[in-house]
DNA sequence: CGACTTTGACCGGCGC
DNA sequence: GCGCCGGTCAAAGTCG
């Protein structure tokens, strides 16, 4: 291996040279995610109805950060959201898949034209990941000299489906794949994604015990829109956070909360989302809209307000 | 040398 | 039952 040999990686990873080098952007541009997501698929996954409200953002890691609450978020969308739409099958698809994360919602009927950025997905709150389990309880011993073939399976309890974490899942205009959000990732597979060139990526929380997971994949049809996927919840503040101002550095327009205060935040900051920000869904899914670093940088200068003030409230006259 | 990425193989779920 | 496909594993390679 001499690594770099996945085009369609480098194709779209300028200056991607691994992970937490990358800036997550956002904008309070509404302008510049005018289109809506093209693949089809990730537009079921994201319940995207094209009628988001593309003046309603909120930053990568706000958002990531809030998944740590589902609680939080789900208040927060019962708050704020009338009805049960989330996947948007609308176009007579119904096609929906791999990216559904979200089994299914209720029906998930199509989204009002106005109904927003709808949400991606989230599933069942699983209790126990019982992918995890199996990990855990297979007996890793098995690796001294032991070949894959031989791998042991964890015999599974018939009827015992597997539980996912819930997910969320984002869409973000972007070059780079693995957009930096405050926390370290340890790449763990890559598939090819049936119907598009480019490949997603599968990430694990390098803590210790923390199961976070996330896919990144990419829009097929527009290369320059990011999914990003994540399942679970952190069980661990940021290491941006705990490095102090590292975050602010990395991004310095995203909010990076102290562990203590995050639900708190979250909960505020969801009490104060405009209702066409989300719509829940199951319990609770986002659907994130940001732009790429460049336009970031066009963000008005908030100074010391901008790793407190959330975006989309800053951008309020 | 440790952390991380790459990559082919394996596994389980699901549809047919 | 079979095949497809998403997700994961883990050895090997790369990087700093």
């Amino acid at each position: 291996m001499s690594g770099n040999k996945d085009p369609s990686r480098q194709d779209y990873s300028h200056g991607n040279h691994g992970m937490g080098a990358i800036r997550f952007p956002f904008s309070n541009n509404p302008s510049i995610y005018s289109q809506p997501p093209c693949n089809p698929e990730i537009d079921q996954a994201i319940g995207n109805s094209h009628g988001y409200d593309p003046t309603s953002y909120m930053s990568f890691t706000e958002c990531l950060q809030a998944s740590t609450g589902y609680g939080v978020l789900s208040k927060a969308f019962d708050l704020s959201c009338s009805s049960s739409e989330v996947l948007a099958p609308g176009d007579g698809g119904g096609t929906a898949n791999e990216l559904v994360e979200s089994s299914t919602g209720h029906g998930g009927n199509s989204a009002t034209p106005n109904s927003s950025v709808s949400s991606s997905s989230t599933e069942a709150v699983g209790e126990e990941d019982s992918e995890r389990s199996k990990k855990d309880q297979q007996p890793k011993g098995c690796g001294d000299g032991m070949e894959r073939s031989k791998k042991v399976t964890k015999p599974r309890k018939k009827g015992e489906k597997r539980q996912r974490e819930p997910r969320f899942a984002f869409m973000t205009k972007s070059e780079i794949d693995n957009l930096e959000d405050g926390y370290r990732w340890r790449k763990y597979g890559q598939k090819a994604v049936k119907n598009s060139p480019y490949p997603r990526s599968y990430y694990r929380c390098t803590s210790q015990k923390c199961s976070v997971k996330k896919r990144v994949e990419r829009s097929f049809q527009d290369p320059t829109t990011v999914i990003t996927t994540y399942e679970g919840v952190h069980t661990h503040p940021s290491p941006a956070t705990l490095r102090g101002s590292t975050a602010s550095m990395l991004a310095p327009s995203i909010l990076t909360p102290t562990p203590s205060s995050v639900t708190n935040f979250h909960q505020d900051l969801f009490m104060q989302m405009p209702s066409t920000n989300f719509h829940q869904g199951d319990p609770s899914s986002l659907y994130l809209q940001s732009l790429s670093h460049n336009q970031r940088l066009q963000l008005p200068d908030y100074g010391l307000l901008q790793d407190v003030i959330p975006p989309f409230i800053r951008k309020q006259p």
